[in-house]
DNA sequence: TTTTTGTAGATTGTTGACAATTTTCCGAAA
DNA sequence: TTTCGGAAAATTGTCAACAATCTACAAAAA
């Protein structure tokens, strides 16, 4: 069957518009705490408000978007000590992937780890800080994948796509780039070894390490602040017609 | 403010339908498997099909229901498989919390547990199965909402929502109200120690037998099933939400 | 000047109608 | 009797219109 007509049976234009809209958020189009216009929405994918009513449901179930009745829809903005909750929660979920792993691997799942954590070297030895973020995430997502535990891997999935709307995340994810290379290797060998304790807890201590590092990042770019109280710019919102 | 208005104000007609179904999915009166109809929800709340096709996309995210298109929306059937997977994550979930709890815990906070264990042992004396089952899945929530990590408790209690839908453990927890309240001493014991570590392994182990305890109430349901095609009797409901 | 009030525009909340698809049911043929 | 169309009913998908609410801005009052 042609892939286009499996897409039109299978996805109704809901979920359609849902998918568009994340990515939208995600990629940084629309930022966290812009507002998000339902006729504006509707009229650039060329559909009725229903469906973008409907998308906004499952967003904010989601965690992406938050909803105020009458006032309309908005990108969320994740306060720091939110991020610093799902940290926690994350570094819970990566430890047990770790002992799982250590319990369940096959050789070719190490192949397949060690072979990441090389692309990985290169990415640090030639300075590509983004291509080395986008490895660091596959990492971490294949890792979870590989428990075979799906509701533990859409849970991870959630969190990390919440954890992008720590805007103050996205800006400073060049400094922490050296840093954490061995550590990975360090994972890959405690999984290989086949101990359940030890590979927990090396992705427990990684995750925290990423933790420390995120809300050092925060004091950082927010102490030297002068202390006058400038707002930060107002958002870019969607026009009605533009 | 009167509190009326603050509630009209707040919740929208979608975000009720949405609380009114979950309840009806939860309590039973619509078991899984079944249909839901929009048309049909709608008369009966007296609202439109908007707000219903809103609330069914929240749902569907939360996992409750499921989703085809052209076809309706179906409460959430969980297979064993996934409710095993389920319970992996809530170990290392309450894991988490054991931890935490051992190393912040007050005073109240101890008291508190020890109330509720206490209200429990006296429902096993009153041979009261069904109180006991609240008195424990409060025991539980209220050590995760003592963390203080709101998207700790809300994940945690999503898991709680979904495990409630798989059907096989509904109509055996009369088996198991006994052997467990010992158990739950020893959790308080273990987190008013303020050993982080065995408090978390109480908490795990706690949480993974009960896992065990339903994959055995399982088996022991379906394999002494005579090979007739008969289907099973329509689960009994339960009162989540007296 | 500052605050308040009123009005026009923009945006969201809700509904009913229509189109598309699936399910049900009934009769005909094997 | 069973199976195979094929209309008819039921149900979902989508849209456009209307009502309710909020926002922005300007005029009036303090």
């Amino acid at each position: 069957m042609h892939p286009t007509i499996a897409l039109l049976q299978s996805r109704s234009l809901s979920m359609v518009v849902q998918q568009e809209i994340e990515r939208g958020i995600l990629s940084g189009e629309y930022p966290p705490g812009s507002k998000l216009i339902e006729a504006a929405l509707a009229e650039k994918m060329g559909v009725s408000r229903g469906p973008i009513r409907e998308a906004f449901r499952m967003l904010d179930e989601a965690g992406l978007v938050r909803t105020e009745k009458n006032r309309g829809v908005f990108v969320r903005d994740i306060p720091l000590d939110e991020a610093l909750e799902i940290f926690d929660l994350r570094a819970a979920m990566d430890e047990l992937v770790g002992r799982q792993l250590a319990t369940h691997l096959t050789a070719a799942q190490r192949d397949d780890m060690q072979a990441m954590v090389s692309a990985m070297e290169q990415a640090v030895a030639a300075q590509d800080a983004p291509h080395y973020h986008l490895l660091n995430l596959q990492f971490h997502d294949r890792l979870v994948e590989m428990t075979g535990n799906r509701k533990l891997t859409a849970i991870y999935r959630k969190l990390i796509k919440e954890l992008s709307l720590f805007r103050r995340l996205n800006l400073a994810d060049g400094w922490l780039m050296p840093a954490s290379a061995s550590e990975h290797q360090q994972i890959v060998q405690a999984i290989a070894s086949g101990n359940p304790q030890r590979a927990g807890q090396a992705m427990f201590d990684h995750a925290m390490e990423s933790k420390a590092r995120t809300v050092a990042n925060d004091l950082r770019r927010h102490t030297p602040t002068p202390p006058t109280g400038i707002s930060p710019p107002r958002p870019a919102t969607l026009k009605a017609n533009p």
